[in-house]
DNA sequence: TATTAGCACTCGGAAATGATGAGTGCTAAT
DNA sequence: ATTAGCACTCATCATTTCCGAGTGCTAATA
């Protein structure tokens, strides 16, 4: 089917993609001759346009409006005819200013990242933080609030940080504390948090037998202690869409407002991109979430040479810059990985 | 000028607000009389509004639309007007099915109560988390993350916890790590963080003195651990105010969003409230912040027995439900200062 | 055969027009 | 002090008109 595409009629749709992205109108016949270099007429454009319309890459809005690209043509845009562009130098500087980690925590610098995303693309930035659970652990902490309730702190081996408290039955010194969180750091070393919920299981089989009272119950502890919500998404810069002709009247915000406010949503098509590394994109309906009529998702991957860690991205209107966001995307998330490797 | 209010003009002017609270149009005379039981003619009524007109209780959109209330109404109102009423069963049931600890960190907690407040307000909810610096200081413990990378942990009394990446020059072994942390949680137990940065500074002149090199390193480790940024909110529901009438347009929306984009401003509102105990409203333009115009805000304190915490709230519109949403600010303060009271 | 010029037609959007009705202020009567 | 009556104002909505950008088709052209 795509074979079907002359070069010329390949030339036209990208002059219209690229017309429209800018304008967000209908474009015309008229248009694609006088903005572009080709030397047509706008008749023989028109007779294009026509067959384009007819392969589904172009739809009318109404009888005597221009034209505007489908999915399908941002999608035989961005995989074939969408040169690989650099990213421009100030946006590389832009990006290098926002990556530093001093001072701050792990979910400090994704959010901090997410807004940079937005600030440069000028549309929505969305940084997904690591799995927890796919990760390892690295330090067990367990503090005495009071009461009968315990602070526990989860430390991943990529540096977040879970905490969570939980409410016991026993009374517990200090000092059974520390003995049990050393215990637990040494038989959890190097597991990864999915791991050590097997682990545990195991363990509390054999504690059972030994009748060592405190042990078993750090073990129970612990169990408690793993964490069940695990994926938190950032997603910055939402006034920046605002600002977007097609979405400014009332209602259609709303409806995008309101999907983002359940993050939920999301988390589903972001796991999707985990599983392919590198640049993922998303038009339209392609992602099969109702909410994302007239948005696209571009995202990759960001990881550290021992695993996949999150993915980050920028979600825009279909008719977004592609050609300067993706880039932007993959530099980012190179940058976001170098940053959480030096370790 | 208030005593200048006869008896007949407060309960027009009462009946205008209860009217515009619901049906968000201007409303002139006709309606006052005959949806309250008000024995005047609707020429009465015109007279009367004239006045209150002048003295600036009540604002015409233009000639010939009815009239709508100015701040300086609801403020009257609010004050004096407002019957103390209390939280419908309903709704102090659902306040309360929300109101449990178990099992997420104090973050959620309050993220959970923001959502909370919206959902029963239908407007938006606002909690501010405690300010981490006034808080006293529980436990202190250094993380190694590889490198010259260390994870500082620090939990305050109320729970709330703060992590923060530090890099330093030296290279700590882990047994290191637990003695400065150890000498630290002895030296700082019981002062609040504003408190340690004093006296860490006093320590550090003695230390310098006794040569002690490792303590010294210790010393100055804490004092970067210090978090800067220590107030977080939450807002949720922001959806909520979409539909809203008086937003319909696509101008003020943008604006309101922009505006909460940025938490920042809001911060400096919240703080006053913290210095005033108990419910604190602010209506419209009081506030000096330009964007809060239209904008209402109900706060009250949350706290325990010892010190204050932190601000929860409501921001609708300056027609919000007082009658409705103040009991419910309210009546959650208390249920989540007792939530977190309970150590 | 591929391209182009010409022309009739379509349709959305902006501006102009007019009717409707809720609301006001004023005056005179009660 | 209150009210009925009346002339007047103005937003809102529906209707109309006009304009122009754009289309599809056909016939002429290279």
């Amino acid at each position: 089917m795509h074979d079907n595409l002359t070069e010329r009629s390949k030339q036209i749709l990208e002059a219209i993609i690229e017309d429209y992205i800018v304008t967000a109108e209908p474009v015309g016949s008229r248009m694609v001759t006088r903005r572009h270099g080709l030397n047509l007429s706008p008749a023989t454009v028109r007779n294009v346009m026509s067959d384009l319309e007819e392969m589904g890459f172009l739809a009318s809005p109404h009888t005597s409006a221009g034209r505007v690209p489908t999915d399908k043509a941002y999608r035989l845009y961005v995989d074939s005819l969408l040169g690989v562009r650099r990213v421009a130098r100030e946006e590389r500087e832009e990006i290098r200013r926002h990556c530093s980690l001093t001072g701050k925590d792990i979910g400090e610098v994704l959010k901090e990242t997410s807004r940079m995303l937005s600030s440069v693309s000028h549309y929505m930035g969305i940084v997904a933080a690591p799995r927890f659970a796919a990760n390892v652990l690295r330090h067990l902490e367990f503090v005495k609030l009071g009461g009968q309730r315990i602070l526990v702190i989860l430390v991943s081996q990529s540096g977040s940080v879970q905490n969570k408290i939980i409410e016991t039955t026993d009374d517990f010194s200090n000092e059974d504390l520390v003995r049990m969180s050393n215990y637990l750091n040494e038989l959890l070393a190097g597991l990864t948090i999915a791991q050590v919920r097997n682990r545990l299981l195991e363990e509390m089989e054999n504690a059972k037998t030994k009748y060592d009272s405190l042990l078993s119950k750090a073990l129970q502890l612990s169990q408690q202690s793993l964490p069940d919500k695990d994926s938190e998404v950032f997603i910055e810069g939402r006034s920046n869409i605002l600002d977007l002709p097609e979405f400014a009247d009332a209602g259609r915000m709303k409806e995008i407002f309101r999907a983002f406010e359940e993050k939920g949503q999301l988390v589903g098509l972001l796991d999707q991109c985990l599983g392919a590394q590198g640049i993922n994109i998303f038009i339209g309906a392609e992602s099969r979430l109702s909410q994302m009529a007239g948005l696209s998702v571009i995202t990759s991957t960001y990881m550290t040479s021992r695993n996949t860690l999150g993915v980050l991205g920028v979600i825009g209107p279909t008719r977004m810059g592609y050609a300067k966001v993706i880039p932007i995307v993959d530099y980012t998330a190179k940058m976001v990985s170098r940053l959480l490797e030096i370790e």
